[in-house]
DNA sequence: ACTAAGTTGATAAAATTAGTCAACAATATA
DNA sequence: TATATTGTTGACTAATTTTATCAACTTAGT
């Protein structure tokens, strides 16, 4: 039961991707280095973004890749979804079908109250959010050395 | 991000299990057939539930498993920890060592949030509960059938 | 003794994850 | 327009995890 890295790794980038925009587009390559995700690998985590409407990409020199909306309008949940698919902690959660008996399955019933937990605290955190979080982090640190 | 269907078996082989103790041990050969999970998975799931406290077993004829506590003390937190180990979705929640910069690492707060809303649900969750619940469930379906 | 159970460890097929590589497409700019 | 720069796509593979199966072993009741 875990987040694969593609869930890891492509929420970096965004926060990553959302902490260095400016105006112009953040090179792949750049995000690769900072976060330290082989370049390879992050390609294939942003296609799923890009069809999403997550973020918008620009080719060739000066290209790279913004976000498609503000920050406080894209939640963790969709981003999750995206890249490790339905949140559906068990097969006949979303699939009743998979199960013979599933019609009167009693601990079906608390995989799925387990979905709408992660389901609920996935979508109470926006990029917005994370970006706030992240500064607050690094100010902290920041005082640790001054200290 | 699955409960791999060791979690699943055990919380469902324990229900059984709840469901139909009364005195004499309950054979995992029944309970094999009933869950329609294969025998020889099962004995590999008992095995961590012995250990950790929450079923006993007999050998030999007349022997089975039985309930080591009322199922109102065994909550599914524990349970499920047992057979998907620790409930961290990434590894860096439990061993920050694993990243570098887990220190200022905003998403890694994100990942433990999730931690602690699935062990709220699972931990409010005891066999009891499950048990009341399968028991309406069957009633709903008896009473559809009459109707 | 014999049989009916649970216990344990070795092994393996299947699926998933994690990642690499190379060819390709688009675009700014010299 | 040539070229360098960037993202896009798909094929491929190694490693790991999941999902079992099988056989040998232990324990206990009759
Ligand atoms: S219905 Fe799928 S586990 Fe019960
Ligand atoms: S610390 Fe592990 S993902 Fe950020």
């Amino acid at each position: 039961m875990k987040v694969s890295t593609k869930g890891q790794y492509a929420t970096r980038a965004l926060l990553d991707l959302a902490l260095h925009q400016d105006e112009a587009p953040v090179l792949l390559k750049h995000i690769a280095q900072r976060q330290k995700i082989s370049l390879s690998y992050l390609e294939h985590l942003i296609t799923p973004l890009i069809a999403a409407g997550i973020i918008t990409s620009t080719r060739g020199p000066r290209g790279g890749i913004s976000l498609a909306r503000p920050p406080e309008e894209i939640g963790l949940d969709e981003v999750v979804q995206l890249l490790e698919g339905a949140i559906s902690l068990v097969e006949c959660v979303g699939n009743p079908k998979v199960c013979t008996m599933s019609q009167s399955c009693a601990t079906r019933e608390v995989w799925d109250e387990l979905r709408q937990a992660m389901m609920g605290v996935l979508k109470s955190v926006t990029l917005r959010d994370l970006m706030e979080r992240q500064r607050e982090k690094e100010n902290a640190t920041e005082i640790m050395y001054y200290i």
